[in-house]
DNA sequence: CGATGCCAGTGACGCCCGTCACAGACCGGG
DNA sequence: CCCGGTCTGTGACGGGCGTCACTGGCATCG
């Protein structure tokens, strides 16, 4: 049922069960292939999508055909908040990095619902504060860090979502690049660098924490 | 009077008078000469800021002195709101860039009247975006272009926001190498080549834009 | 179970840009 | 109108990291 669903989706959680029932018939289910382009940059926007299952990027890519990673987002976030609120057509691509389903929210139904209660556009004000947070920090480990110092804050930062010392979802060198700016090499030798130094280890792309300080100390500063 | 100043900030342009006024009576005036620090990064925060007159910077500082520029504010625009919103400590610093006076309102203040007025609430979260996908679009520049690259992007987009090809406040190179995350001498050597080719003037530090479309151009890919 | 992709590891090379070091221009204030 | 301090222009140098080019691992799937 995808009432219960929303229940554990953060933006609604303040929402009791008939509000719920209520935005659960409002919502469409939509699916998507591993690496299927769900939303392009510059197109108008006119949905939320919540995450039901997957795992999807959103990316910027130059002409050329480099590509950053803003932001992964796994079942319970959301994508496409901004356009809603401000209706400038989408700053980024969103891209399936999984098989992936998503719940779908047309605008109007959305803004009814914000305005009508408090507490979500509250929920709404909470998680934007947080991603600027982020936004902000990444800029300045962009500025101010080499590549193993933002790779070192990365790894920190994944952890403590994770809960734990391991980094449960596996990853590839390549996409560390493109989340921190840099190139697959330069990543596989630092990352080298880390598991010479007995700082991490690495089995199956799963990523253990083993010296938490050395990293946080690493993640401080350059050289 | 304040509450005629409130009237012209946007985060309060859709309350009307009596509101207004209700505002002006919980806001304290403060003011800080040039260079002062307002907010340091990690302290709890409890209020909101608002610029009355002067210029104020957003900064983060690496331990060796370093320094990134996220923002800066000019009159009737805000800072602290993150704070207000998630409880979390100050993200980062805010410095005057000139001698400047600040409206200031707290917490409890400010909140209450949020919830209380759902249009609060919406420019609130108009404004968040907007600065998220300024943000987004930073860590894209930072990472997708070149120092020359990523200065057409700075000059273009004070250029709007001027609303004219002449940037009307003066700025040095070192700041805007702070705002790009670049050093000045690279910043100098980049600007020479922009007025060798004719796209830019500089006179006192006032920068006018000669020829858009090439700036736009550079500002699209590296080399 | 061989084949076919993806992924990681590593060397070589060069360039962008940060850093250091000055010289000269500009600029606001007494 | 001159003077001290800030801002800009430029050369020299070196290093971090992107790019190119391969090699070898390992996993999934007919």
């Amino acid at each position: 049922m995808t009432a219960s669903f929303l229940a554990t989706v953060p933006l609604f959680k303040s929402l009791d069960a008939t509000e719920l029932t209520k935005f659960g018939e409002l919502v469409r289910e939509k699916s998507y292939p591993k690496g299927s382009v769900i939303l392009f940059e510059d197109d108008p926007g006119d949905s939320l999508f919540v995450v039901r299952s997957g795992r999807v990027k959103v990316v910027l890519v130059a002409e050329d055909g480099r590509e950053v990673i803003l932001g992964i987002l796994g079942v319970g976030e959301h994508v496409g908040e901004l356009s809603l609120i401000d209706d400038q057509p989408r700053s980024a691509h969103v891209i399936a990095m999984e098989d992936t389903t998503l719940l779908v929210l047309r605008r109007d139904d959305f803004r009814r619902r914000v305005e009508a209660s408090p507490a979500v556009a509250w929920s709404l004000l909470t998680e934007l504060s947080r991603r600027l947070r982020r936004a902000d920090g990444k800029i300045g480990a962009l500025v101010l860090l080499d590549v193993p110092g933002r790779i070192a804050r990365l790894l920190l930062d994944s952890a403590d979502e994770s809960g734990g010392p391991l980094i449960d979802k596996p990853i590839t060198h390549q996409t560390i690049a493109h989340v921190i700016g840099a190139s697959r090499e330069t990543v596989s030798r630092a990352m080298r660098g880390f598991q010479d130094a007995g700082w991490i280890t690495v089995e199956r792309r799963r990523i253990r924490i083993m010296n938490p300080s050395a990293l946080t100390q690493r993640a401080q500063q350059r050289g």
